[in-house]
DNA sequence: ATCCCGAGGG
DNA sequence: CCCTCTGGAT
C-alpha cells in the first residue's frame, strides 16, 4: 500500500519513533564514514564501531592509511568480517583519494565507484550523508526489507529497483533520513527474522501486517 | 542455520 | 544471474 498518504504517515511516524539517532556509524571525517561503510559489510555498526578507533587513531590520516601495511590494517579490522579485501580496499582507496581526488571524498557517484571497495551502497550513503544531495535512497538490507514488507515497493530484492521505486514515492529532501530510519527500525523492531508487529506502530500501513500472507 | 546498513568478479 | 569473501551473534 504506497498511497501517498501512507506514504506521508510513515514518513511522519518514523520521524516521530527516531528524531535524532540518523547515522550510527561513528566517524569525524568524512573519509572515516567512507571506510567505516566499506567496514559494515555483512557486519553490525556495533562492531565496525568497536573496531574503527582504533583503525582511525593508529592511523589518524589519509596519508597515513594510504602508507599503512595492509597486514596491520587486517589485523585491526579482523573481527567485521571479509577482512582481506576490506584492509586492502581501504589502503587502496586511501591512495586513490590523495592521488587522484585531492585528498577530498568526491561527490558523484560516477567518481566514488571507481573507488576500490566502493559500491551502490557505500557511495548513497557518502552522497546523502557528507555531500547532502537531495532524493538519495540508501538501498540497504534494512531498507529494501522493511519497504519490501511495507508494500512500499514491489517486494523486489534489487538494490537499483528499490532506489527507483522509493525515489518515486518520497520526497527528495526526506528520502535519506528516511533510509537511515529504516535502519534504526529494522535493528530494533522489523528484524529480518522475527519482526516485533505487536510492538510497531507502522502496522495501520503495514501490507506484512494486514495481509493474509505474512502475519 | 540465518543474518549483519556489500562489493567484486565470472 | 550466480558465486565468493569472512567473523560474530542469535
Amino acid at each position: 500500500m504506497n498511497s501517498p498518504e501512507a506514504v506521508r504517515a510513515v514518513v511522519e511516524e518514523l520521524k516521530a519513533l527516531y528524531p535524532d539517532g540518523i547515522c550510527s556509524l561513528h566517524y569525524q571525517k568524512d573519509y572515516e564514514l567512507l571506510f567505516s561503510t566499506r567496514l559494515s559489510a555483512q557486519c553490525t555498526d556495533e562492531r565496525v564501531n568497536q573496531v574503527t578507533p582504533t583503525l582511525f587513531s593508529r592511523f589518524p590520516t589519509l596519508e597515513a592509511l594510504a602508507n599503512a601495511d595492509v597486514a596491520e590494517v587486517e589485523e585491526i579490522v579482523h573481527s567485521t568480517g571479509f577482512f582481506r579485501a576490506k584492509a586492502r580496499d581501504i589502503v587502496a582507496a586511501s591512495r586513490m583519494l590523495l592521488d587522484e581526488y585531492g585528498g577530498k571524498v568526491p561527490n558523484t557517484m560516477d567518481a566514488l565507484l571507481k573507488l576500490p571497495g566502493v559500491g551502490r551502497k557505500t557511495a548513497n550513503l557518502v552522497l546523502g550523508d557528507i555531500h547532502h544531495t537531495p532524493g538519495v535512497v540508501v538501498a540497504d538490507t534494512h531498507c529494501i526489507r522493511i519497504t519490501g514488507r511495507l508494500g512500499f515497493t514491489d517486494g523486489s530484492k534489487d538494490p537499483v529497483k528499490v532506489e527507483q521505486q522509493l525515489r518515486a514515492i518520497l520526497p527528495p529532501e526526506e528520502s535519506n533520513d528516511f533510509c537511515h530510519r529504516m535502519v534504526l527500525h529494522g535493528r530494533a523492531v522489523c528484524m529480518a527474522r522475527k519482526p516485533d508487529c505487536a510492538s510497531c506502530t507502522l502496522r495501520p500501513w503495514c501490507d506484512f501486517y494486514n495481509g493474509g500472507d505474512g502475519q
